[in-house]
DNA sequence: CCGAAATCTAACGTGAACGTGAAGTTTGTG
DNA sequence: CACAAACTTCACGTTCACGTTAGATTTCGG
């Protein structure tokens, strides 16, 4: 099961997913992640999954702008569930892989609403925005008309006064 | 012109829209809103465009995350859009009302990337932790065929060990 | 007109999310 | 193996977005 477990030290890791290595150390602290390993010193060491926790993270900061206890819950939901996806397929009972996809699908299903409110909201916005938009578009579009659709440079139109 | 300007007092704004009278008064500090008026004291007074500024501001804070920063950019290009509309309702040369619709569109434009941008983004996840939720169901129905689909209360299955 | 409640300004306090040294250790390279 | 670059662990500093007194007005109900 030993892979290929390419390992990348912190600086790395930080320049690819666009984070510093203080704010990495910092999510450790505030338990986020812990690195796959550390070196013989005490370096940290990180493989691939971790780097995409850490993308995962900066994404729902970033573009989401959820607070690091925000994500700290959500991630700990991500990380029960993939606790009970080994935990299933390691029993034989269905009735207990039952009730831990039950329990799974519980944990998605809050996060899924959580993103889902959060889209609507923004959705509500960007009608909102987009209806002014149509309404000046219509202003340009009828303006355009009536100039001639003279581009940039504008000529006077005879009859209006300067 | 001057209307039934029904003025109100701060904590009296602050319930309705959900925010603290400090937080108001923050916000204007930071030049985000300054109130219609002020009393023969010097109580803050706010009329319902202040009102409704202030719930954008919560709508932008809390459901679209974005910074105090960020929000100062987004409402001073609304407000001048807003001006440009004046602008436009005043001036009688079609030239000139051309410019300011174009300005305007430029505007909303903006406005509209940020947030397809922050919605696709967002978008993006949720349809991953959808297609989690799809494989998990997947399970949970097939799970509940074998077992009879028993409900909450799960007996026994012949040939089944303990 | 008078007292309680609300608001004012001004200033300091706070939690979150890192930034920024300092001082010592580890690692890769010539 | 020498040595600079990268890393380590503290620990204090900073910015943002307000919270929280403090002490002085102002407003409102009776």
């Amino acid at each position: 099961m030993t892979r290929d477990t390419h390992l990348r030290r912190i600086q790395d890791v930080a320049d690819e997913v666009g984070l510093t290595s203080r704010a990495i150390r910092y999510y450790e602290e505030m338990g986020l992640l812990i690195p796959a390993a550390r070196s013989d010193g005490s370096h940290r060491l990180y493989d691939e999954s971790d780097v995409e926790r850490l993308r995962a993270i900066r994404g729902l900061r970033d573009d989401a702008g959820f607070s690091i206890g925000d994500i700290t819950r959500l991630l700990e939901d991500s990380d029960q569930l993939a606790r009970s996806r080994t935990a299933f397929l390691e029993t034989e009972s269905p009735a207990e892989r039952l009730r831990i996809a039950r329990d799974g699908l519980d944990r998605v299903d809050r996060q899924i609403g959580l993103l889902g409110d959060k889209i609507e909201r923004l959705g509500a916005m960007l009608a909102e925005t987009r209806a002014r938009r149509t309404r000046i578009a219509g202003h340009v579009e009828q303006l355009e008309a009536e100039l001639g659709h003279a581009g940039a440079s504008l000529r006077p139109v005879a009859g209006v006064p300067a």
